[in-house]
DNA sequence: CCAGACGTTGTT
DNA sequence: GTCTGG
DNA sequence: CCAGACGTTGTT
DNA sequence: GTCTGG
C-alpha cells in the first residue's frame, strides 16, 4: 500500500515527466504523511494543486474518516460509493519521486524500505480527488491514492502496493472522458509489476517529525528479486 | 418510507 | 449524494 | 504509514 | 486494543 512518500525532485525533472507546468514554490519533502498537503495534477486544470491527503467525500459530515481514506483499492474502486463517481469525474496524478513500504521483521519491528523508479525520476500515483465544504463554507480539497495487490517480486515485503501510472498513460488517466480498464495493466508503470529498485534507509523515517534528506539516505541498496523473506517464529518452512 | 453507512490496512 | 437494511 | 495518546470532576 | 494526529 502507500502511506508515506517523497517529493524532492527539481522542477526541471517534473517538467521532463509531466510536461511544462508552473510548479508552485515548494519545500523538498522526504517524509510526506497522510493528512498533509500533496501536489497533484487534475485533468481539467492547467495548474498543479495542493490538496490534503486523505479523502473527505463531498457528503461527509466531518473530516474524521479522512486518515483512513488515504488509499482506495483498485479492485473495488468502481463499486464503492465513496470512490465510484470520482473515477468518472475526478482522477488525478499525485506527484512523487519515491515511496516507503514497511516490512514486518521477526522481532516485531517495522523496517521502512524506500522505492524509486530507476534514476529517481518522478512519477504520478493514480489518484482521486474530491471537494468538501466545511461547516463555515470553506472549501477543502482532498485526495486518495489507488492501491493494488502486490506483484510477486514485492510479495515477501508487503501484500499491497500503490498504483503508479505509466508516463505514456498520463493523458488518458487525467482525461475522464476516456475509459480506464482496471483489469488491464496497459496504463500502469511496468516496473510496478516487474520490480523497482529499493533500499534500506533506516528507522528514522518512521516518525513523521523527521522530514529531511536523511530519511531516504541509502543504507543498503537492493535490486528487485533480492527480496528477503522474514518468516515469523513458527512459520519457518 | 426513514436511518445509517459510505473506507483501507494488517493481523489472526 | 446514493445505496442498503429494516 | 507510524507514533502516541487513551479520562473525569472540580477547583484555581 | 483502538483512535487521533501528522
Amino acid at each position: 500500500m502507500c502511506g508515506r512518500f517523497t517529493l524532492a525532485a527539481a522542477d526541471h525533472d517534473l517538467d521532463g515527466v509531466f510536461g511544462h507546468y508552473s510548479w508552485p514554490e515548494r519545500r523538498l519533502r522526504y517524509n510526506i504523511a497522510p493528512t498533509q498537503q500533496v501536489l497533484i495534477l487534475k485533468g481539467n486544470s492547467s495548474e498543479p494543486a495542493w490538496v490534503r491527503w486523505g479523502l473527505v467525500p463531498r457528503w461527509a459530515r466531518d473530516t474524521s474518516g479522512a486518515a483512513r481514506m488515504i488509499n482506495a483499492r483498485s479492485e473495488t474502486v468502481l463499486e464503492k460509493p465513496a470512490f465510484r463517481d470520482l473515477m468518472s469525474r475526478s482522477r488525478c496524478l499525485v506527484i512523487a519521486d519515491g515511496f516507503y513500504e514497511w516490512q514486518l521483521l521477526p522481532d516485531g519491528k517495522k523496517e521502512p524500505l524506500y522505492f524509486q523508479l530507476p534514476g529517481g525520476v518522478p512519477f504520478g500515483f493514480a489518484g482521486l480527488w474530491d471537494t468538501w465544504h466545511d461547516p463555515t463554507g470553506q472549501i477543502v480539497e482532498t485526495c486518495t491514492i489507488l492501491t493494488r495487490a502486490a506483484p510477486p517480486w514485492l510479495g515477501a515485503i508487503h501484500n499491497r502496493c500503490p498504483v503508479i501510472v505509466d508516463r505514456s498513460a498520463h493523458k488518458r488517466w487525467l482525461d475522464t472522458a476516456q475509459k480506464i480498464d482496471m483489469a488491464s495493466a496497459d496504463w500502469i508503470e511496468p516496473l510496478t509489476e516487474f520490480g523497482l529498485p529499493y533500499a534500506r534507509v533506516g528507522f528514522r523515517v518512521n516518525s513523521v517529525a523527521n522530514d529531511d534528506s536523511a530519511c531516504r539516505e541509502v543504507h543498503t541498496k537492493k535490486e528487485p528479486g533480492m527480496v528477503e523473506n522474514h518468516p515469523r517464529q513458527g512459520e519457518l518452512f
